[in-house]
Order: C-alpha cells, then structure tokens, then sequence
RNA sequence: CGGGCUGUGGCGCAGUCUGGUAGCGCGCCUGCAUGGGGUGCAGGAGGCCGUGGGUUCGAAUCCCGCCAGCCCGACCA
C-alpha cells in the first residue's frame, strides 16, 4: 500500500511554486492548454469564478454610470498607424488577419489541404485592445460637450502573441473588459481613472479578498500612450508582484490621433480627454497564487460557483434513497430561504455514484467553502456534519441543521473575512522600508523569493531602468498610502538614487 | 528571434546505445467487495511508436529531411 500522502498537491508551494501553480489549476479542474499554443480552454469551474468576477464588476460599473456595448474583434492596420507609441507598444505581439477564404486543394499525395485565399487589400489586426477601434467610434459620436462624459465598457476576448504562456497569467488570448471614457476636462478624466482605480481596488478588497498596493506606474512601466497610469498591485504567496487592475489617463493623445473633439461651452473646437481601464482572466491566476494551499484552491465564497457543497454518505442500499432526497430538500432550503451579500446562496449536491472518499477531495482540490456531509445517522438526530475549507480537512462540526441553517450566512462571511486578514497579514510581514540604494541592492541579490521594498524616490527613469535591470526587479507603482488617495502623504527622506528629500516613496518587487 | 532537449494508448513514462512489429503507472469501463472517506480484488477497452524518405529479410530502435512541442535568454494585462 503506498504511503498516504498529506497534501493533494504535489510539489507543494515551497517545493516548486511555479510549478504548484500548474497543478492546481488542473486539479481544481480551471482550465488546460488548447492545441493552439498560448490559447486555453476555460472549463466550467474556471468560467464560474469569471462569470462571478464579471458580474460582480458589471454592477459596480453600471454603479458608476457606465454602459456596455461592443466593438469589433479586427483593427484595420491604419488604425494602429495613427498613435505611435501605443502602436509600438503592441506591435510585437499582434495576430495579423491576411486573407478571407480557404480554397480546398490537393497535394500531391491526393490529401485535401485548406489554402488561404483572397487576400486582404488591407490587412487587420486581432484586437491586443480596443483604444483606436472604440477611440473611431467616439469621434464618431461626440459631437458636443453635451455628449460629455461618454462612459463605455466592453466584456471581450483580445489576442496579445506571447512567448511564454501560462494559464489565466499570461494566454495569448484572454477574456478581459475594458472600460473607454471620454470627457470635456482633464481633471474629470482624471477623477474618472482614479476612480475606476478604486473600483478595483474595492472589488479585490471586498470579493477576491486580496489586499493591494495602490499607486502610479513611472513613466518607464506606463501603459503605451498614456499620460498616468494606476495599478493596484497584488502579493502573491512566492511574494512577486502582480497587477491586478489598471486605470489611464491617455490625456489628449488619443484623441488628437483619432480626432475625438467637441464643440466647447465657449463655441470653440476641443480635444477630448479620455481614459481606458481593464481587468482580465488574470484576476483568476491571481486568487489562485493569493489563496490557494497545498491542497488545491482556496476560493473566497464571494466568487466560488458553489458555496456550499452538499456530500451524501449512503453506504447501505435500503437508506441511500432518504439520504439523498435529505441533501436535495435542504439544498432546495438553502437555496430559496437563504441569502448572503445580496445574492441566493450557490449550493450543490454532488450525488455521483462514486466513493465519498474521493469526491470529497475533490471538492477540497476546487476550494469549496464549505462541505456539508449528511449521512443516515443524521437524518435521526436532524444533524449536519459541517467542514469548512479554510480549516484543515479532517475538522468536522456537527450543527443540528436548523442552527446551520440559521448560521450559515455567517459561517461564510467568517471565511470571506478569515481569508483577507489572512492576506493582509501576508502583504504586511513582507513588505519592508529600506532607505539606501545598497540595502535595495543586498536586499534582491538573491534569487529566490524576496520581500516587497518601499524606498524614497524621487529619481528618474534611467536610474530606475538601470537598478531594475541588474537585479529583476522594477518598481511596481509609486504608492499612495491608501487606495484612491492622490496626494503622496509619506515623510520626506532623501531619495535612494538622487539624495534629495522626496515625500514619494517606490514599491520594489520581482513580478509576473 | 538566439542556445539546450523531447516527440510511444486520455495523462506521465520505459523500451532506442546492442534492429526481431509494444510495455508500465495513473485514468477509463465492467463485476464483486467496501462504505463518515483520497478503498481492495478480478476482468476489460484503448497505440499505423510526430511525419516523409532511405538502409535492411525485418525499423519505435540505424541514417537523412521536415513538422511540432518543452526549457533557458530579449518583450508582456
């Protein structure tokens, strides 16, 4: 008989973390590598914790005054020609659509072969994002400072070619929503990005439970094109750093490329200001890396698919009928009597025909919150044996099922809550303040896993570029002291690279 | 795009050096047992060995071409 093992996952998270990653997204049953490179397929409990994330952002957008809608998935290459530096910035990674037909042909071993035909006049490009095609549309549709703000977002899949993929990280294709606006003032586009920018920082807060580091990109790590970038930053459990949400200010330069202007308050002719924002699948790479254990996924209950999973234990013939129609009627109650955060609670029962044993492990592997097992002996007592996943498997409560009934609501809200502190603690036991350029330098000569660094800064972006590039690591954001905050409250000190005194300070971190 | 490696049932691999037309583990299916737990036993299904050519009586194995993928460096939500 072979040793049992004690963890589901294998190598552990301290063994090989990258590879536990891989591990856990298939054990969890997220997703896999499709036959085209880069690509993956999303199975249905991966597309659940999306569909959770999107709905839950959807209302938070609508909240805030925004419409969805939808643009074309092909960019005419002229399109892509008017804004240089965003141009450039995606340039080495675009999906080129050059011909419209396949002509069936055959070779010389009689085999039929799909040739491209009819070749493009122009050629498109896969949208990598939809700044120029969506920036087309807005020129179209303002006319006036009456059409001011114009709040867009779209759900959409977009194509960016990489090299070296991995799942719901970095995919050559990606599901993701990008929010476009466009209004008459800077300071409005600005208030709109810093925002959308708390609007992310929230929704990680409240739903995925992952405590972030708020701020500015420097001009060095800015998205291309833009004037100010915001990102929060996310800490994950081999303590790289991960951008979870960014908001632009794209100023007036895209819409001089694209010619978005109004007729102004005053009569005159004017540039809109626009903005862009998005979060995508990474979200899901990033709960996983945030949460999960050596057992699998660890999902927050405000994004699991299944809250609460109901396991029958019918060992013997003559009583396996009461016990599943008992896991069905209390699931029928849980679902229709109970609520949590606004929404019916997501309960299954996992009435397959197979050893307990090992569907039971599954459902720990997929990070259900909680597990309810109800058996024959618990039909007697009115009993249910309650096990949570953010304690350890074995533990076992058992409720009267109406007192479960009663605490249910709560029992999540304690693992949603348990699940942040648990981050937050993380995030701030690594994170340290250093105030000199060789501690900064000791402190990432080594390669393996290494605390986040916050140091005065003032410099500029060769200095930045050049620390950065010897040592892996870049400054994630220049951190506001709490999310949405625009001014720099830190106490001046000298910066690391300059010596002059500064109230910035720069988030040091290796990255994904 | 530069450097190293690998292509054998669904997955992970052995077999290749020393040619004799396929094997292991997991998974899957069936039956019996088990039953608050990652179960046991028995039986079974599934492979033109990446691809094209060559050598040979005979090629997964040797030779040549091609294709695909993986890992390491520059780019990245």
């Amino acid at each position: 008989m072979p040793a049992k093992e004690k963890n589901a996952i294998s190598p552990t998270r301290s063994e090989d973390f990258p590879e536990w990653y891989q591990q856990v997204v298939r054990a969890a049953d997220m997703a896999e590598n499709s036959e085209v490179r880069g690509c993956m397929v999303i199975k249905p409990w991966g597309y659940g914790v999306w569909e959770l994330i999107q709905s839950e952002l959807d209302r938070r957008f609508k909240e805030t005054g925004h419409q969805n809608a939808y643009f074309p998935l092909l960019i005419p290459l002229s399109y892509l020609e008017k804004e240089a530096e965003h141009a450039e910035g995606f340039a080495t990674e675009c999906a080129v659509v050059t011909h419209h037909r396949l002509e069936a042909v055959k070779d010389e071993s009689g085999a039929t072969r799909m040739v491209p035909s009819g070749e493009l006049a122009e050629p498109y490009v896969i949208r990598p994002t939809s700044e120029t095609v969506i920036g087309a549309a807005f020129s179209r549709w303002i006319e006036s400072y009456r059409d001011l703000p114009l709040l867009i977002n779209q759900w959409a899949n977009v194509m960016r070619w990489e090299m070296r993929p991995r799942l719901f990280l970095r995919t050559a294709e990606f599901l993701w929503q990008e929010g476009h606006t466009a209004h008459e003032t800077r300071e409005e586009a600005e208030a709109e990005t810093r925002l959308m920018h708390k609007v992310y920082a929230d929704f990680l807060r409240e739903c995925l439970a992952i405590p972030v580091m708020a701020g500015e990109k420097t001009e060095n790590e800015r998205f291309p094109g833009a004037e100010m970038t915001l990102t929060v930053e996310a800490m994950v459990q081999d303590l790289k750093a991960i951008q979870a949400g960014t908001s632009h200010y794209l100023g007036q330069n895209f819409a001089k490329a694209q010619d978005i202007s109004f007729s102004g308050r005053d009569g005159n002719r004017q540039l809109a200001h626009t903005t862009s924002w998005g979060v995508s699948t990474r979200l899901i790479g990033t709960l996983i890396m945030a949460h999960g254990d050596d057992d699998g996924l660890v999902l927050p209950p405000r994004v699991a698919p299944s809250q609460i999973v109901i396991l029958p234990v019918a060992p013997k013939e003559d009583t396996r009928q009461a016990v599943l129609d008992s896991c069905h009627a209390l699931a029928t109650t849980l679902r229709s009597t109970r609520s949590w955060c606004g929404a019916p609670l997501r309960v299954t029962v996992d009435d397959r025909d197979m050893n307990g044993g090992v569907k039971k492990w599954e459902w720990i592997k997929k990070g259900a919150p909680i597990r309810l097992e109800i058996g024959p002996r618990d039909l007697e007592s009115r009993k249910v044996c309650v096990q949570r996943r953010d304690r350890p498997h074995q533990e076992k409560a058992f409720m009267d099922k109406e007192e479960f009934l009663q605490e249910v609501p709560g029992i999540l809200g304690e693992i949603q809550n348990g699940m942040w502190e648990r981050a937050v603690a993380f995030q701030q036991e690594n994170l340290i303040e250093l105030e000199s350029l060789a501690d900064l330098e000791t402190h990432f000569s080594n390669e393996g896993a290494t605390r986040w660094v916050l140091t005065p800064w003032d410099g500029d972006s060769e200095r930045e570029a050049a620390i950065s590039k010897g040592h892996r690591i870049s400054i994630r954001c220049m951190p506001w002291t709490a999310a949405g905050e625009s001014e720099r409250a830190w106490p001046e000190k000298p910066c690391i690279a300059s010596g002059k005194p500064t109230s910035r300070r720069a988030l040091w971190a290796r990255a994904y």
